[in-house]
DNA sequence: GCATGTGAAAGGTTTCACAGCT
DNA sequence: AGCTGTGAAACCTTTCACATGC
């Protein structure tokens, strides 16, 4: 717990930030292909799903990119909004459950793309093993060590039943792997050095139930919940 | 449209805690499978990976639910949350894209459960068409409209890929659907009445990429500061 | 005694509106 | 003129700490 933080002075983009910056990079990468050699910081945050006041002071934590009367240059902020990220180098990745959903992930197209290479896809099941997946043959599960050591694995992605998840992801901590991207439904127990993102179909369908059932109710006049920014 | 019961204060439940209560319900299943009969604050907090003030001050927006001195009576809870949450009736979902993502939430198990119903997995390819998956059988697009009026969908889920998935989205809308689940990796453009929710992937990851490359870079201090906390 | 429920404080995020630069 | 970058205001979220009630 209490992490001090004695003088660590980084430069702190904020997390709201930080979760838009891929956005706007989709979108510049978008305008990149079309050729479009400059944009505004209303066109640029329309084509984002955003407000251009939130883009700008967004934009304002990398630093002054932009040229006032002008706007920014496109492949200038792509490059500089990749290095903040960090996809100016290439991160190993390693899959766990060669399911539905593990190999929905290893297909995923923009997975492999810029900035990350699937190292490895685990499964516990040995009549798995050995089958081939997006180019990639099935491994087991024993091997994650020497696959995290072996790939420098520094991002994995659980996508195992609730029940195996913890275990796996106690093994990748193990080995040193300190990002987590989690598909099973469950909450994983981590030491705080490990950063854990969740991703969770029932919750987002829950949350979508909630707001469906305010505006079937309807009543008083409070207005719509309304879509905000995606 | 008759008499409701009267909430305490069914106005404005703010969109943090909406997005927390399906993770409370999670931990409250949990314990209520296991036979616990009452839970306080700091325990379910834990297992639901909050800290107990928050959680508190989260249940105390839906009323007041709890004893004090005692805690919270475990399945009175769970009926207040999944009330408040919608989820006390079946919602019908509409799956497009039959490709391994979609074959994936088809089959994901949390899914058919409490509170929504796969009422179709639709898909482009008429080669596709036809085959079974998670005990449905897979219509054509073309069907879209007739399974929404049909079925009576009101939450939709887009796992096609990015250059349908606006078009896709038109037609739900156009349907009547006021509630989107996006998978596609793009901002989906849609009226101010409709709700889009958006998972990806490609995002997730990129904002790990951003904090692993914190942890390299910063000094090369091994600050295993392993709190095993909470 | 003990744990909830809640004002108040602290911290973070979004929006506004305009100064400042091209 | 046009558009960025940014203080300040408004708004939202989390945390604190304790009064309240079982």
């Amino acid at each position: 717990m209490t992490s001090r933080t004695p003088r660590p002075r980084e430069r702190g983009i904020p997390e709201a930030t930080v979760a838009r910056l891929p956005l706007y990079l989709r979108a510049l990468h978008g305008l990149s292909e079309r050729g479009t050699p400059t944009v505004s910081s209303e066109e640029l945050a329309s084509v984002a799903g955003v407000n251009s006041a939130k883009l700008r002071k967004d934009l304002s934590h990398l630093g002054s990119y932009g040229t006032r009367g002008v706007g920014y240059d496109v492949e200038y902020l792509i490059y500089q909004i990749s290095r903040e990220l960090g996809l100016t180098q290439d991160w190993s990745v390693a899959i766990t459950g060669a399911g539905n959903l593990g190999r929905a992930l290893a297909n995923y197209g923009g997975f492999g793309t810029r900035g990350f290479r699937i190292a490895a896809l685990l499964d516990a099941d040995p009549a798995m093993v050995g089958h081939e997946v997006a180019g990639l043959q099935v491994r087991h599960i024993d091997t994650l060590e020497d696959v995290v050591a072996k790939e420098n694995v520094s991002i994995c992605v659980i996508a195992t039943p609730a029940a195996a998840a913890q275990g796996v992801c106690d093994r990748f901590v193990g080995a040193g792997v300190t990002s987590i991207l989690n598909f099973a439904p469950m909450v994983l127990n981590v030491p705080d050095h490990v950063d854990v993102r969740k991703v969770d179909l029932s919750i987002e369908l829950q949350i979508l139930a909630f707001h469906e059932q305010r505006k079937a109710g309807g009543d008083k006049g409070p207005e719509w919940v309304g879509a905000l920014d995606q």
